[in-house]
DNA sequence: TCTTTGAGTGAACATATGTTTACTTGCGCT
DNA sequence: AGCGCAAGTAAACATATGTTCACTCAAAGA
């Protein structure tokens, strides 16, 4: 009795919505995969995409209205990916002085394990598509809120008023992207060159935090 | 005798050169035009260009060889107005406290007088084509380093060794375009929004120039 | 077992694109 | 006055694009 299941002859591998999740799926890291090879999401074509993807033209219907809808299950995608970043800084712990190198390796560590997300935040935050670069703020400004709600909670930069302190986390914020936006751009064979990146982008938040620290209003 | 010159019976109003100058300055506002309604320098194609130009596909090529090659030329031209930039706030003479607030509303104005430009440079520092990119980011680096030596020049920020000064230059500069990206997305009809912008601004660069101050090696 | 459903196909379409070619036409030099 | 040079033109081309339609055919439900 080699079958075990009597009446579905032969169990499917993948049931139909695995198999639609799969093109989706392929459709998303085709359009991130053209974009690694450097060039923005508006300058991509949807039959590019397919065709990377594997699929006919038409079958982009089947998941998308239209490209800037595929755009913004992207942006969708690298809010999650920011969230869980800070949650793995969180869990650290937190030796507040040590914890800035600590939190910058960690960084670095993600911008390489989600490239191509952090490639397309960076495009797009001040790319082309306006409809784009407002969801990609919309998630930015999340980030920094929840920033400023973990530095409030671990006690950091207490002498700051709420709002001086938002405007700190965006500043630092702007940095991070400042940052991950040369990261991504090093070649990748001179690792010392990585070393020095950690380095002044540790200083540049030691200056933030100096400052945050003598702050009055 | 109603014709002073004798022989060139009409001179013409501009001359072969003057006439070549003007349509390639056509093109160059009408790639940065076209970018002004909403996408990036890679999703332009030539026959748009030269459609808004008011010419003729053909004539592209008397002026560049590819489309990058006018970019570049955006590139260079953004690089002249920031030198300008610089000169203007140089040019205040530097009541060093008060200074911050009239460098960010001379900054405000500049990013509206040469708004064009200033979405090309935001949008293209972190955009898809890599010369590009490349190419901005190198017009980045010389203006901060032209703002270090300013800085050292003026005696801002005495107690910082010349690398101390570089990095904290390239932050500010960061900061700069940072704020630019969000001045240039700001609805033009609601003015309060535009006083918030430049409040934060000098906040976040007083921030820096405090943590400036307090910096150790 | 039979039927329904819907993800993926293949072909067709109208339109847009980059690039080349031979051409016009008028400025500017002799 | 006459001639050359080059900026702009017009047309043609091969190719790429977005979108549609009727289709297949296997999984899922009856």
């Amino acid at each position: 009795m080699p079958n075990p299941v009597a009446h579905p002859e032969v169990t499917p591998l993948l049931n139909r919505g695995e198999r639609k999740q799969r093109t989706r799926a392929a459709l998303l890291s085709a359009a991130l995969a053209l974009m690694s090879e450097g060039r923005g999401f508006g300058a991509l074509s949807l039959r590019e995409i397919t065709a990377r993807a594997g699929v006919v033209p038409a079958t982009f219907y089947r998941h998308f209205a239209q490209l800037d809808e595929l755009g913004l299950v992207l942006v969708e995608e690298s809010g999650l990916m920011l969230r869980r970043l800070l949650r793995d800084v969180r869990r650290t712990g937190l030796p507040p002085t040590a914890m800035l190198l600590t939190s910058v390796k960690i960084y670095r560590q993600f911008i390489e394990d989600h490239r191509a997300h952090f490639l397309f935040v960076v495009t797009e935050r001040s790319g082309g598509s306006p409809v784009l670069r407002a969801a990609v703020r919309r998630e930015e400004s999340h980030f920094s809120r929840e920033m400023a709600l973990d530095s409030r909670q671990a006690g950091l930069m207490p002498g700051l008023s709420s709002t001086a302190l938002e405007m700190t986390c965006s500043l630092v914020v702007g940095t991070m992207m400042f940052a991950a936006s040369e990261l991504l751009d090093l070649p990748k064979d001179q690792p010392q060159l990585e070393a020095e990146w950690v380095a002044r982008f540790v200083r540049q938040l030691r200056l933030i935090f100096l400052g945050a620290r003598a702050w009055r209003e």
